[in-house]
DNA sequence: TCGATGTATCGACTTTAGTCGATGTTATAT
DNA sequence: ATATAACATCGACTAAAGTCGATACATCGA
């Protein structure tokens, strides 16, 4: 995951609105959009787009029964993005790049921090 | 935390230059924000502002040398908010609304689905 | 086949986020 | 005091996200 694809992940989980529908789902196991929108109180057209962008994150899985789509979140899938998106961010820990930042600071200035 | 903060929390990181600001002073520790600008090549009230929204987040902790503000992550900090966040969205699971899906939709049409 | 229901997409609009140059603020060095 | 350097904020502009009504699509029941 470089850093745009985490700028993604997060922005899908960015919104008021989907976090509502997350949470939901997460505590009634399934649900549909049109119960989405009776919950919400939103147009069914707005839901169904929220709804996409948290499928297109990888947050929502579904499955069709009839008309309905039933939504659904893997929420052990939910927890390992988040422990990669840390990883991630946490990476290039080397030595190298951990020169101390007054002493680099100091040299970047030419002259030494009077402070 | 609320829907509300969480999707606050998730915005900060929503940005890549954002996740690459954080990428960037965990690789070094500790960085001010002219370094920032020179590595972004964006400009210096950009990246500011940038800085300004992490800051505001608690996910960017800051000291001042001189004119310097040297700017750090909390990982830990960090990585509690992410569990946390995980909590919240998890929490709300009684038994009482994990009526099974299919059932609670045809009580809603007030027919049997026959799919 | 036809009508009804659930969902997705389109078009248009409003709101919010991102960007930069210019300017203000604060601390330091001369 | 004045100049300089780092950072923050302001004003204006552009780009992207959110919202809704209307409409298209798909599936089922009659």
């Amino acid at each position: 995951m470089n850093h745009r694809a985490i700028a993604r992940f997060h922005a899908a989980l960015s919104n008021e609105v989907r976090v509502r529908i997350v949470a939901l789902i997460c505590a009634r196991k399934e649900m549909c959009v049109c119960e989405l929108v009776d919950e919400l109180g939103l147009s069914q057209a707005n839901v169904s787009r929220h709804v996409g962008i948290l499928r297109d994150a990888g947050i929502l899985q579904d499955r069709k029964i009839g008309t309905w789509v039933l939504l659904r979140v893997d929420e052990a899938l939910l927890r390992e993005q988040f422990g990669s998106l840390l990883d991630e961010i946490h990476a290039g820990h080397v030595a190298s790049v951990h020169m101390d930042a007054e002493q680099r600071l100091t040299e970047r200035c030419g002259r030494a921090l009077c402070a």
